[in-house]
DNA sequence: GTCTATAAGCAGATAGAC
DNA sequence: GTCTATCTGCTTATAGAC
């Protein structure tokens, strides 16, 4: 009903539209098995019969949800970090900070849809009853980003570390998003355990400087590197000395 | 039925340690949402009804089982490494590696009850309708699971480090804590991603050597401590130099 | 394409006989 | 304490009128 009263633009397939944004917004706030067909259609302002008409089933809809949200930002903040190719080490140093704040940022405080709490919620569940739909997520996700997150990393790695194996730069990579993935997928236990509240701007700050710098050492990098990173990140460009 | 069979020892509350013993087994298996009471009755081979008259609900028998679970053996690799207290950092470095190694391989490679997957997986999905529940399971995994490993890895940081924070050492515990919760949250990515299969015990070894070397270096600790460790370990103990 | 009405099934919980 | 039979409410999916 409140579809017609925007007979300006094309329409077609309005319906279809309405239900993708309507579940967009859904699953990621809820989660698969927590919102019902009903619940989607009365979101989309749509009739129920439309997720069928449309999309064939809940599951195919879930599918083609995710991959628009995937498609359309991956994980959102890499846009800024990947504009131009990084020279030197410290122009890498400084992006690879820029990352991992960013990272935690979109999990812990997410604004708009949530492509990663996607990722981590329904592959942990047994949510997805069936199997190749469940191949294809993971295939979406990888796709969508975990490649995308993994060469970034990869190469700001490759470029302070020139010398390190490709083994160990994956190593690296792998750690490092370990460490972010812990204030999201732990975060319950951890703001119980300690008092804090992951999200909170101080702790917040803390955390992606302690991921820095943790990572960093781990990986063989000079403590003059990371002071300078964290002393000039988010400063106007300029020239760093490096190891 | 099968229940009268043995009159000999006490079987008073039997239905009630029957359908205990089903829940802890299919809840770790395939996680709260995807159990009806019809399927723990059955397995358990007591009467539906069983459940509401033991228990009061579904979600009361989950608390229980998940409770029974941690309290019977949390992280039940801890056992060995908390039977004496650590003098010397390389002691503590040992036992770190070791507990690297043990936590990885209980969460890749679950036997028996898997009290952290059920930690992970339930507390990520929207899955506990009940807030108050909610609230009951994080406290009881951070009591039976996250507190004792929490306290556990301090201790081994807090002997190789003395000269360390507390605040430094609580991270230091969460880095270490997220790589290794990296392979197992992950799982499903990084093997379509990089083709391997994290449980195999060539790329399992790998990852183990590869977090206790992360962690230490991104600590400071000594390259002379780090070496010594990996070669050491499994060995009869021995003295070893330490920085 | 969109609607109403309904099918078909499964969920958790309960009443009441034994 | 255990059982059968059933209630109530929800789910996804479909048939068929418009």
């Amino acid at each position: 009903m409140a579809a017609n009263e925007h007979p300006e633009k094309e329409k077609k397939d309005n319906a279809r539209q309405l239900l993708l944004e309507a579940a967009r917004r859904l699953f990621t706030e809820k989660g698969y098995q927590e919102v019902s067909t009903r619940e989607l259609a009365d979101a989309a302002g749509v009739n129920l019969a439309a997720i069928q008409y449309h999309f064939g089933s809940k599951a195919q809809l879930f599918s083609e949800a995710v991959r628009s949200i995937m498609e359309e930002n991956g994980c959102s903040q890499m846009a800024n970090l990947l504009n131009e190719p990084v020279k030197t080490p410290a122009e890498a140093a400084d992006r690879l900070f820029g990352f991992i704040q960013g990272y935690i940022s979109e999990l812990l405080r997410p604004r708009g849809p949530q492509a990663c709490r996607i990722m981590f919620r329904e592959m942990m569940s047994g949510a997805m009853e069936n199997e190749d739909l469940r191949r294809v997520l993971v295939q979406t996700v990888v796709e969508h980003v975990t490649k995308p997150v993994d060469d970034l990393i990869l190469g700001l790695l490759g470029t302070i570390f020139p010398q390190m194996s490709r083994q160990q730069l994956e190593r690296g990579v792998q750690s490092i998003i370990g460490q972010c993935s812990f204030y999201v997928v732990h975060q319950p236990f951890v703001e119980y355990l300690r008092g804090v509240k992951c999200a909170d701007t101080p702790y917040f700050e803390e955390t992606s400087e302690h991921i820095f710098t943790f990572s960093m050492r781990g990986l063989g990098g000079s403590e003059e590197l990371i002071g300078q990173t964290i002393a000039n990140h988010g400063q106007p460009k300029q020239q760093l000395s490096q190891n």
